[in-house]
DNA sequence: TTGTATGCGTTATCAT
DNA sequence: ATGATAACGCATACAA
């Protein structure tokens, strides 16, 4: 009967000797359809062993029930588990996800966005790295946009309270008498950095601690290479813009006999797993980074069923004290070899 | 001009004073048209903000360009270089990366797998945890399958070299004077697991190593958990399922004053990067995931080309040696506290 | 070189 | 309760 390759409604129609459309019904549950009919009809379709071209009917039905996400790097536990909550969200409600990775690379994320834009209904940017001309492109599609940890107009924003973040960082290291402490940058194109850099400025000043910035990535070799100049600063205490960079820095410091926290106080942003489990463990912000993906999932289905944008909403961080900060050491740094 | 919300092909053939057949063909860039027309088609459809409906375009045109995969943990770093490496291969070749996660369950894979093929015209199953039955499922489907880490028949395969892999192991050990080899596993339903298991008691035989096996799992906690166990053995060198397993168990036996190697050696699979910044540094058997994803697209753009299944590929890893592995300790362990 | 008409697989509208 | 048919947006065989 199916000569071609798939089986379709037409097929079954003729085996089951009636019509496309009694067959559509019956399988997908209309009410006014005889029951010994749809019976009939499920057994043949059965056992001709039909499954629907989901294609077809969410082309005919309208809109792709496909969620395109960007995210910077796929290696990021940070990321993978906004994932996680937002897949796992968007399955609920019958959708799935068209996954896409920059590299951190804006030029990249806009062809990926536009790539994304074309096959999927609703689109999630995780930590965008696009310009500012690039994002206005990106709102300029014909499908709704949440951005995670970016803030924007016209748009769904769903973020990290890095104000919130920042106060519980430098009071934490005030609380151990620092005074002096130097962050450790991420991405330039990155928002989620800028915003650090802002909050912890402000931050400082009002808690009268002198903060010095240098540049550094989001990855462990940033972190480690951020290690000679760390050193040479005349800070007590380090944040670094995640745990990553500041698992890569323990590494150096480590490798180049700088006690932590005896000598330096060591802590970050994000709280990925192995926050908890490197030598010594780091302390670090809490943030409920699969949340982030669920609530980005909830302001776009309710866009789809045609209602305005919600406020922003801001997720606050808990501090997770480890073993990798302390109280400040006084003077000149002890160097204890090297 | 364009009543609906979304600008068609009908309404630039209209707003061009052309039928729909020339814009196809002049969008499209077919030869058999006039360049003056192309010219004012394109400039027409410019300016209407024509955005050509892939999902219409796709659907007519066939099979989607779209390549499902299942992984069992997006946090895992080793799948996310894996994905990488698909990703980039088929996006090279227009297709795209509609990706789930299982979280580690074979039921829950099997939900995927049918929903994803679904959408996609390919399927790559990477370190399937499907069962046997669910495995015959998956294949069953009307879309070719590229198994990552699992050996099928009537399918595409692309492997780490286990056996080689865990002769690299041992060896390294064997050097070391380790005659007694603590594994602790992974995840029950892995594939991986199985065959690092068998490699290694093969292996262990063939070098005269006793091999003890302990259950373990995925992530840092299993590693951690394991710790007491570990311990207890009278294993002089211990191999983890993977380095999150690893780290995990350092991080145990670092806060029970186990110094590491000088009393145990700890190695693993994978290295993936916190592997060099753990503290000590794992030695590591490192892998070309983002080959491995490469290749399995490699394998499905033949196999949509109508070309038979090639032969399983096995990429060799690489011993990488660093400070979690030393000489085996003489005698009965030596406690510094607890 | 261009336009008209058909079909991809499905759902929904309109008859019956 | 069921069947014939139009339509979703596009590409293309065929006609001109």
């Amino acid at each position: 009967m199916a000569e071609h390759g798939r089986v379709r409604l037409i097929d079954v129609a003729r085996a089951a000797n009636t019509s496309v459309s009694t067959v559509s019904r019956a399988l997908n549950g209309s009410d006014l359809i005889s029951p010994q009919v749809v019976a009939h009809v499920r057994a043949v379709a059965d056992k001709l062993g039909y499954r629907a071209d989901r294609r077809a009917q969410e082309f005919k039905l309208g809109r792709p029930r496909t969620v395109g996400v960007t995210v910077p790097d796929l290696a990021n536990p940070f990321f993978s588990e906004v994932l996680k909550g937002l897949g796992a969200a968007a399955r609920a409600d019958g959708h799935r996800l068209l996954i896409g990775e920059s590299g951190e690379d804006p030029a990249e994320e806009l062809r990926l966005v536009e790539e994304l834009a074309d096959h999927s209904g609703a689109l999630v940017l995780c930590s965008s790295r696009l310009s500012r001309g690039g994002l206005d492109k990106a709102l300029a599609l014909p499908v709704p946009v949440v951005c995670i940890n970016r803030t924007v107009k016209n748009a769904g924003v769903v973020a990290i309270d890095y104000r919130a973040a920042s106060r519980l960082l430098l009071e934490h290291l005030t609380g151990l008498n620092h005074r002096r402490v130097l962050y450790v940058g991420g991405p330039a194109s990155s928002w989620s950095d800028a915003e650090r850099r802002r909050t912890l400025r402000r931050t400082a000043r009002s808690l009268d601690v002198t903060l010095d910035e240098i540049d550094g990535g989001w990855s462990g070799h940033h972190g480690y290479e951020a290690g000679p100049t760390v050193l040479r600063s005349r800070a007590t205490a380090v944040i670094t813009f995640n745990d990553l960079v500041g698992v890569g820095l323990l590494s150096w410091l480590h490798d180049n006999g700088v006690e932590v926290p005896a000598e330096l106080s060591v802590t970050s942003y994000d709280d990925i797993p192995i926050a908890a489990y490197s030598r010594p463990p780091l302390t670090s912000l809490r943030n409920e980074r699969a949340r982030l993906g669920e609530l980005a999932w909830k302001q776009l289905a309710g866009r789809l069923e045609g209602q305005d944008w919600p406020r922003p909403e801001l997720l606050t961080p808990e501090l997770v004290v480890r073993a990798s900060t302390g109280p400040a050491r006084r003077g000149v740094r002890i160097r204890t070899r090297g």
